[in-house]
DNA sequence: CTGAAAGCGCTTACAG
DNA sequence: CTGAAAGCGCTTACAG
């Protein structure tokens, strides 16, 4: 009968302060309202009293669940990624969910052996954000999952974001608006379902308007170098281009100094329009005429809908489209002359 | 004898497969040395045969230890953190351990959620970049924990960072040497202990320089509308300020535009400099002189005595400083005349 | 409304 | 080097 050197009280401990089974104890914490009144306070005053905190390895061993849902994206500190992440928390944290947070890095390895949480049972779902499908038997099949922002084609999973070809079109038809018509895309990098559906729109907007011996491509990125690149391709192949649409936020910010190191300012002599309207889009200078996304409702929505599969409730299939809109600010203006 | 609902194999189904018992099973796949050749083998083919992935939730239980840590802090959107985080990913991947990452917003409700992790036993130790100590009773004596940037004042934890007061000092001296006097500090939050390090490396190197006379303290704050603030009362109150050291990068964004439409240029009729080297810093117009922290490194470092805890060794107690240093670019020039 | 008992899937002292 | 058995701390059908 020596004392255990772990003291960590646990359901024993509370069951014989408050005078009662264990079954009790853990009945009174997960579902208050089956117990007495009596037996549910001194339940209480017993946890109070022992500092007792439920040991969630048992727990989950017990309930064959985590109650951790895996979030997987490629880089964390993206800030077109923590919107989404506080909505996805906020619903989370009301569903009484933590969070695990798999950083993907763009490194195969890396998403395997985060997928490995799925299996292993450290949780019990997976919120997709690096656009890439699991691969084949990585998953348990069933393993409830939604993809966000970027479409995971040939997978089962719902799928929650923005109608990035709409919003496109959006972009575009608002350049135009504004009197351009040699307007030129920066798309994002290939091979990648927002950079499709970005340039579709861009060509719809412009064909629909009668553009279309306008339209000029060039292959981007997501990252500022890509935008460097993409500005200077433009200054030499393309001078008298007015308006360009950028497939993102930070491309476009790399395009404006790219044309400013050519010697164009902008708005005045060339608009450049990004997309995401991340933080920094305010800060920048100019500031950035975007598309913002609503990105903490798309975590949310996201999170939510996860949330119905866990439950075995019936969910939403396909995508789920959220509201984007144009933010007009400095970076855009009417064409010269 | 009917068959279970939920078919993930088991160590059981491993061994039955193998040829050997449960405890063999577990052998090889712990301790691989201490199982013969032969066995080992056997256990591994089972295991990829069965698509065996071990329980997490029973090994934790069984082992007392959860193999996950916990990192908190206030704002995961926060682009200083973001290196810091992958140093400490680095040594934690390589140590085999999972990162759950605990957000404050810095909101004392979630952080009292944040630290139940501990409690519970979903994490095994914490690091601690929120610059808040555990209230009290809220830690089970003796967790783990390394504080990351600011210290905890009053707390055993070990603590890694940048030696502030001496960065800030030779911040100083660098505005010094380019021949400026009259330089104005805008400090960080108060009851920061960074804050408070930084304004004494400022005023100490004023002081050593003889400039005493010429000490400028604005109150300040860490982000963007700190500095805009900071940023007016200078033009307002002290408009023959050459050069401004603010305690970090965002608040001198503030500042620089601030001044910018006070009318003043940057750096030609005023110098500013940050503190940090956040990824923004070279894309911002001027592109900002900073002092670079050696962000990576010290999430390395902090990970590693967290490590040496976990592992009842000794470790290093009291603050370890990493070296952080000058970048000059081009928010920063000699006085004008 | 409550209790006694089984069992979730591991790991590890103990014995050989 | 290997196996039989106990037990980590919960929760839940079962019985009352």
């Amino acid at each position: 009968m020596t004392k255990k050197s772990n003291n960590r009280p646990t359901v024993r401990d509370v069951a014989r302060v408050a005078g009662v089974s264990t079954a009790t104890v853990s009945r009174a914490l997960q579902s208050p309202d089956i117990v007495s009144k009596k037996t549910r306070d001194a339940v209480f005053a017993a946890v109070s009293e022992t500092g007792y905190s439920v040991n969630t390895a048992a727990q989950m061993l017990r309930r064959n669940r985590s109650g951790t849902i895996l979030v997987i994206l490629p880089d964390i500190s993206n800030p077109f990624f923590s919107k989404i992440l506080s909505g996805i928390e906020e619903v989370a944290t009301r569903a009484n969910l933590t969070i695990l947070i798999g950083n993907t890095n763009g490194d195969s390895t890396r998403y395997a052996n985060i997928l490995e949480n799925l299996r292993n049972g450290r949780a019990d779902g997976a919120l997709i954000l690096n656009g890439e499908a699991p691969p084949d038997g990585m998953l348990p099949e069933g393993t409830p999952a939604v993809s966000i922002s970027e479409r995971l084609d040939g997978t089962p999973y719902p799928h929650v974001g923005t109608d990035n070809e709409r919003a496109a079109f959006d972009a575009t038809r608002y350049l135009i608006e504004q009197g351009h018509r040699k307007i030129a895309h920066v798309t994002g990098p290939q091979d990648n379902t927002l950079t499709k559906d970005r340039r579709d729109g861009y060509v719809k907007a412009m064909t629909e308007a009668g553009l279309s011996d306008h339209i000029r491509l060039i292959d981007g990125g997501f990252v500022y170098s890509d935008g460097e690149h993409a500005g200077h391709h433009l200054a030499k192949n393309w001078p008298d281009t007015t308006a360009v649409f950028c497939a993102n936020d930070e491309s476009a910010m790399g395009v404006i100094r790219s044309l400013q190191q050519h010697g164009y300012s902008v708005p005045d002599d060339i608009s450049v329009m990004g997309f995401d309207d991340v933080p920094f889009a305010r800060i920048f200078q100019p500031e950035l005429t975007t598309v913002h996304q609503a990105r903490n409702l798309i975590g949310q929505r996201a999170m939510e809908i996860l949330l119905e599969q866990l439950e075995k409730k019936p969910f939403s299939t396909g995508s789920v489209y959220l509201d984007h809109r144009i933010v007009s600010r400095n970076s855009v203006a009417g064409p010269r002359n």
